[in-house]
DNA sequence: CCATTTGCTTCGATAATCGAAGTATTGCAA
DNA sequence: TTGCAATACTTCGATTATCGAAGCAAATGG
């Protein structure tokens, strides 16, 4: 039982630095990591709808509307209707935004690459290996494997 | 590189997966993840401060009385001045708080428990330990070594 | 005994989040 | 074709979590 709660701790410690590194982000960026993650979508889905963003974040559609308004405020986002199906409206990315998107550090990503890039390729290979288990064993069934997730994002160049 | 994109994802899957598992806690035990966390902290301490809490959650004094509020109204704690120093205020657990801490199914521990308990002994030995050395990996250095975290917190029975 | 520190609350603000209700618009079916 | 259901989105009202600043009361150290 002891490794059990070894085990926990230290997902406790990852999930924490994880929120600690989003505050941080916040902070240095000005940019909430929820706002960092729609604005990741818009910018590469291209011309992303709310639906879009809704589902890849797993949130309402209420809360995208919510969201979206405040990047437009910001001068991150333009909303511009849809010529073809008018119900919808397309979500673009701004100047500003790619800006922002390209020079934010995000903190976690950095130190963790940082971290990673120091061990011997076995040591990375082995915790690949490891780090899929657990997510395999976290994953809930009824989850889809969509790798998308809201709180304490973590950005990603190449991502899926 | 792709071992780092590939860790990065499983990373994320593990956040994700804490995440909504937070979102059903809230929906099956009605008590959020922050405020059980909360609660873990009072009943373990016996005899709490909102200083105490404040520190182990990494949360503003703010924010404590606010979530002690919450726990107040629901009849989860009680709040009770000190006699030796009046400036501070005890924080108890209630009887229905000890119940919901006891009854409630943290779905992501039991998920994980489970999963946990399937491996063969070495098995569950590497993953504490790579658990461990990517947790190393993220804690940043003004962080002390406290296993506490706020968000998507995973229930221990023995705790630290 | 006064000034400072400490512990906590109050106030006002912001972000994220939701469900329900409302507004267009599309599309299918009779 | 007309009309009703489904779709896409926003608006509204509500809740939680979070903070900083300001306030109040008690302790503590000169």
């Amino acid at each position: 039982m002891d490794r059990l709660d070894s085990s926990l701790i230290a997902l406790r410690r990852i999930l924490r630095a994880t929120e600690l590194f989003g505050r941080e982000l916040k902070q240095v960026a000005g940019i909430t990591p929820v706002q960092f993650r729609a604005l990741q979508i818009i910018d590469e889905t291209g011309q992303t709808t709310a639906k879009e963003i809704s589902q890849r974040m797993r949130v309402s559609q209420a809360t995208v509307t919510s969201l979206v308004d405040k990047l437009v405020r910001d001068g991150m986002a333009l909303r511009e209707k849809s010529a073809l199906d008018r119900r919808q409206t397309h979500i673009l990315i701004t100047q500003k935004g790619s800006q922002t998107l390209g020079e934010t550090p995000d903190p976690l990503q950095q130190r963790f690459v940082r971290k990673f890039s120091e061990l011997a390729d076995w040591e990375q290979a082995m915790i690949v290996a490891n780090l899929e288990r657990v997510a395999a064993m976290l994953d809930a069934d009824e989850i889809d494997a969509s790798p998308v997730l809201q709180t304490g994002e973590i950005k990603l160049s190449s991502e899926m």
